[in-house]
DNA sequence: CTTGAAACATGCTCCGC
DNA sequence: GCGGAGCATGTTTCAAG
């Protein structure tokens, strides 16, 4: 099953269900125009393929003291791929680190890290990351002001 | 309410539902180590003090059909004000841009953006990003693997 | 804080259309 | 494929120890 096999109405369940985890089936088939049977049925085939991978609670980075958050780009000198695995490996560890990308364009890996404070970050980027093999290039882009949060993948758009 | 007033059960349950958001009260009282009654109280609380945001499905980007994942660095011209916050405003309304945060460091912007394939990105960059008043310099940085792919803050760290 | 229970809503299956 | 009826399970609230 791939994406051609999705149709307008399951399109609209991906969406309610991106927007509210929490929506009972017979919420969905109401806000999707079914009735619960088809819209239960579909919701499950969209689990099971794999198009639902799971669900979330969404947290509150700063409730829970997280007030700094940084996007890092790294540039490493080597691109030998034991090097890179290394460097994948000891950075996924980090819990400071909550995603990574390797990309192609300026840089060779994109992380996003969250601290406390910035003294925090300073610590932890100088003495962990920094301190990682092969190390060319490092620049911190901390985030000053969040203009549109993470909120699911267009699923209707274009 | 703040962050102080979260104990060891507190962020495991946080820690719980983060990790699956479809856990039953009793379930998380059993993973969490106390019964259900208190579980649910300090649930509710976790809510109600807005620790707990929402839960929202998490959905297959790949499966859905974007295959291009690309961050986009912006440097703008000016810092006035209502540059800025047109810019804001446009970007936003964008689909193709499922997050904007604003940084400081390096650039001025940071931009997630989802397409379906190369061509389509570079329409997208060509025609509606680049065009905003106002831009100075843009950099693409297009994801080749997901090293470690966000799946919510450290709760218990550190 | 815990147990237990009652009322309610939901998930899920089965069957007929 | 759709929709409805029915049962089993889970959630939510409350009272008592």
């Amino acid at each position: 099953m791939t994406v051609q096999d999705l149709d307008a109405a399951d399109r609209r369940i991906l969406d309610a269900l991106q927007s509210d985890g929490k929506l009972s089936n017979s919420e969905i088939a109401e806000r999707t125009g079914m009735s619960t049977s088809p819209c239960w049925r579909r919701t499950r085939r969209l689990e099971d393929n794999g198009f639902i991978q799971g669900y979330r609670a969404t947290i509150d980075r700063n409730r829970l003291g997280l007030g700094v958050l940084v996007f890092v780009l790294v540039q490493i000198d080597t691109h030998s791929e034991a090097e890179a695995a290394a460097f994948e490996k000891a950075v996924a560890s980090f819990p400071q680190v909550v995603s990574c990308f390797s990309v192609g364009g300026g840089a060779d890996f994109l992380l996003q890290v969250v601290c406390r404070n910035l003294d925090e970050y300073a610590e932890f980027s100088m003495t962990q990351i920094r301190r990682l093999p092969g190390i060319k290039a490092m620049s911190s882009n901390f985030v000053l002001k969040e203009i549109k949060p993470f909120e699911g993948w267009p699923v209707s758009a274009s």
